[in-house]
DNA sequence: CCTACCTTTGACCAGTCGGTCAAATAATGA
DNA sequence: TCATTATTTGACCGACTGGTCAAAGGTAGG
């Protein structure tokens, strides 16, 4: 009987092993793509056989779903914080910083991602044009709201929204290129004073 | 006998059939990557026998490897023509354009590409270490000097650079998701404005 | 026409893929 | 203790992987 199958509570066997599984699926899905990666290596990472693997989770699409739906939950949050109420430019900025600091903290959930999108979104596509398009245009709203009543410079929401992204997550998803081509010192300190200098200055009106 | 082990002049039809092949190829890989690729999905996507595609090109690898040192080439260049002697804010402007522009016509290249540094750049480490670091280094002292003349703001030039590949190549890699937050309305337009914008602002003593 | 080379392919190979299963082994609780 | 359940695994399956090969089908020049 895998442990999928009834409802009874989860044994601290079957957390401790799916924590594993997942860590080992999450660096080989973010590194390969969902294609590109297999079980064996999956298993072999986690330091189970294959098998075993399999009882803990019904298929390879399982487990990456899983991961998917995790990180979908907690990577868009932050957007999600951004206050209204509060000061145009401060909350902005605290979002780019949060932002860069996931990058630098989960460089392996952005990689996911992005490769999830580079393959055409096959799993998350729904969501992209549903509840990410429809919180993604109430936050342009909100910016909208800011430009309106004059509190930062006029400039196209949807479009800083994704700067925002492209900017921050590059650090993680490029990261070999960044390194290489900074030879080794760590870029999220000057990272992020440029990105500061960058918003501020497009921000002020 | 293949046509690669001997140095007859290239046919007709083996230069139509490598190039049917590289356009193949060039789709697949650019989705999938390269171990998520397979060779009877080229094969397939060219029309092509998958025994056919091995009569023009050794191995898998070898078909990937070509598309990638191609692309290296047309991919760095236009960084290469920024002229130090010209105007400092028209110069980086250009090579913004020049890069949106890329995005948007070669989109696959650019997926190409990520997918490559994505799974840590195992064909092309030793070029991101070497030639391109040299080369933006060069580009970066070109940068300093304009800063140091009081030309364009004081900003890190190699976090300049980039962000500029960052904010362009996102609309390629990450079409998808682009496509789907702005609900089919074609981001390229305003994304060269709001571009515009953003490194005018920046860059403006 | 013929001959020499170019091109294409069906059949095949060993290894790997995701996944199954029965049996063995550990843990648990009465 | 013993029986029940949870966990682990070796052996295995059919499908697919990258790649080979010999033979067949085209093509071009003399």
């Amino acid at each position: 009987m895998t442990p999928m199958s009834n409802s009874r509570p989860e044994t601290k066997i079957q957390a401790r092993n799916r924590a594993v599984i997942r860590t080992a699926a999450l660096q080989v899905f973010s590194t390969y793509g969902f294609r590109g990666s297999t079980l064996d290596q999956i298993a072999s990472e986690a330091g189970l056989s294959k098998p075993n693997l399999l009882y803990y989770f019904p298929s390879k699409e399982a487990i990456y779903r899983e991961l998917l739906e995790d990180l979908l939950e907690n990577w868009l949050d932050p957007l999600k914080e951004m206050d209204p109420g509060g000061d145009p430019v401060s909350e902005i900025m605290r979002y780019v910083r949060h932002k860069l600091e996931m990058s630098q903290k989960f460089p392996r959930e952005s990689r996911l991602f992005a490769n999830e999108i580079l393959q055409g979104a096959p799993q998350i596509g729904q969501e992209l044009s549903g509840s990410l398009k429809e919180m993604v245009d109430g936050k342009a709203a909100v910016i909208q709201g800011w430009i309106a009543s004059g509190k930062i410079a006029d400039v196209d929401p949807h479009h800083l929204i994704f700067s925002i992204w492209s900017l921050t997550q590059h650090y993680a998803d490029f990261e070999v290129q960044v390194n290489a081509v900074l030879g080794g010192q760590d870029p999220f300190e000057a990272a992020e004073a440029y990105l500061t200098q960058v918003f501020t200055k497009l921000l002020t009106p």
